[in-house]
DNA sequence: GATGAATGAGTGTTCATTCAT
DNA sequence: TATGAATGAACACTCATTCAT
């Protein structure tokens, strides 16, 4: 959309030692089962097999480590977003977007569900400038004004396909089936294709 | 719908003194900011200024809270499927369904936030049969099948809703315009009325 | 030495439940003992045979105990301060002040050891008004001027009391003994009496 | 004043490294202003720019760091002691000494302040021979019989300057101004001249 | 000489819950 | 109806210490 491609990375530049990636995978999986503030560290250090000091080596604070899930699962958003913005029509930016999205939001269910909805994950999220500002950017590329339709429709979108893909009701059914529905629907809504 | 509107309105029986009511509507606007797991009862008495203990005396234990909150707030949704299941078209009963529903979901957005985010409160949901029910009554008046898109479309909706209005994006739209574009948007989305 | 004696003394119309007044008994044993930094809120428990979360219940918080330990043992302190402030002469407001503080010193060298000596409750009473007014009032009777003769008399006072009496050279004097000499040295210090 | 000098010099003896060197001002800092007790390993790591893990290579345990830092300051106090102890009279040796006390008080409050004040330290060097032998010399200097006057003249007097010097109504005096007036103090108090 | 990684035991503090009054 | 007082277990976090490299 822009000439010129975003060049910083930020979040996907981010490294992590092994033993951290895999403190973030665990946490992750149980913040998306018990919600942040039902996780605590000795659940987390239980299930890395290590104890709750050698989490605290790791990451400082409990914030510190859900700040550090969602830019690790973010660094795929942040992608998304820069090669929607390097399409050539706003059309385009909006499809591709979409589409990378709902990849994004099945293959990562757990995130999702992580990200979407916890109180404190959102808070925390909100002051962040890093993914506060990747969030800024993906709503631009929707936007189209600012009128209260094109708002509900994005908070619709963005809503819709984060609670459809961890809504029980589509526990079922397999990946690409619930992409290829979801994108059919997203059409629906937004007239992508018109 | 069917002949046999829905005798027993079990949730709107429920009575509630002065005192539980207080607690319950502080415990529902803590679990929307906090989340349950993040709302201590503490909390909960300060905010309704007496003593945990007083708590105590007005429900055996927090679980117990929690789903009076749910019950409590559901008892709409109970009257707007009852009412539903009443009419005399599926078609029908979808629309109006869904117009009851974007209605109270506009209205009691805490209670949106609350339910459809905590995992702790859809875990205790989904083992308290008298919502439990009432949740499959809802599905079933939009699921016109077990078909895929069907399924999609439903998870969509409810999602998109409940996801829609507790969206930050939103948080400046007034609820008559917020309510008149979901209702718009999910026309698009459900084709309700063709 | 004003015609007005203080009529508010604050610090002694606080009143403390007899499970308070346990506590801070205790703590400040310990505190003497260890230090406020080596004395955690198990020791205090322990040492009255309640759980650490009955503490809590008595106090918000370690600083809360630090505190009311120095104000309950201060109080003392408080009603010298209001006597001394009542004297004709500024002489005489000195001398009354030097012999209560002296009989203060000696009969509660615990509290001495832990107010004089430890970072924390020092750093805690200097943000605390009530005690630094008190702090002050004390001084402003004993510094004539501001001239550094004073200024070094007065810390010499107030360090070497505080001192002395717990100097574990002096533990084997009985305190009617310490009390005289220590009044005869301030003498000669201080040359209260010419 | 005893016709054969002290020969071993023990406490000045000690060689460190320059590291060791770094950690013991760092810790003797720290010490002074949060106490033993409120320091951590990790605060003097972090203040003398290394790991944790170095500084158990200088040393092998908190104590030692403790131990280190009284030996490495009292190592003037074990020369004064030795000059007072070759003075030919009593009073002599008394004066030199209290010139010298009041010299190394002012020169290093921040010793004085961590090690009259601290709990630990007291205790630690309380059993640890060369120290506590130091003190012993000390004191019998000073001491003319063991007399009660003669004890809480000589406690008065450590105290005294120990606590004058760190007291915070002299932080604003230059040292100059502060050595007179504690020796003015201390002749007054102990009739050194008469 | 120094570090990165880890640990068990502890820190201050809060949790849901109980119970005599 | 409510409270004051208490509890055991858990909370996030820090401690002094160890050890292979």
């Amino acid at each position: 959309m822009t000439g010129a491609p975003a060049t910083t990375l930020r979040l996907s530049e981010i490294k992590r030692s092994p033993a951290q990636l895999r403190t973030l995978n665990a946490a992750l999986a149980l913040f998306a089962e018990h919600g942040v503030s039902g996780t605590s560290l000795q659940m987390i250090a239980d299930a890395t097999g290590v104890t709750k000091a050698a989490i605290y080596y790791q990451f400082n604070t409990k914030d510190e480590i859900v700040l550090a899930v969602a830019e690790k699962e973010m660094a795929a958003l942040e992608q998304a977003v820069g090669r929607a913005e390097a399409a050539s029509s706003r059309a385009e930016a909006r499809a591709t977007l979409l589409r990378e999205v709902v990849d994004m939001a099945v293959d990562r269910r757990a995130l999702v569900r992580a990200l979407q909805n916890d109180p404190v994950m959102v808070r925390l999220l909100a002051t962040h400038t890093p993914i506060a500002d990747l969030t800024q950017r993906a709503y631009a590329l929707i936007l189209d004004d600012g009128q209260p339709q094109s708002k509900v429709s994005a908070a619709l979108m963005a809503g819709a396909i984060g609670a459809a893909v961890v809504h029980p009701m589509v526990d079922d059914l397999d990946d690409e089936t619930l992409r290829r529905e979801l994108l059919a629907a997203a059409g629906r809504l937004f007239a992508v294709e018109p």
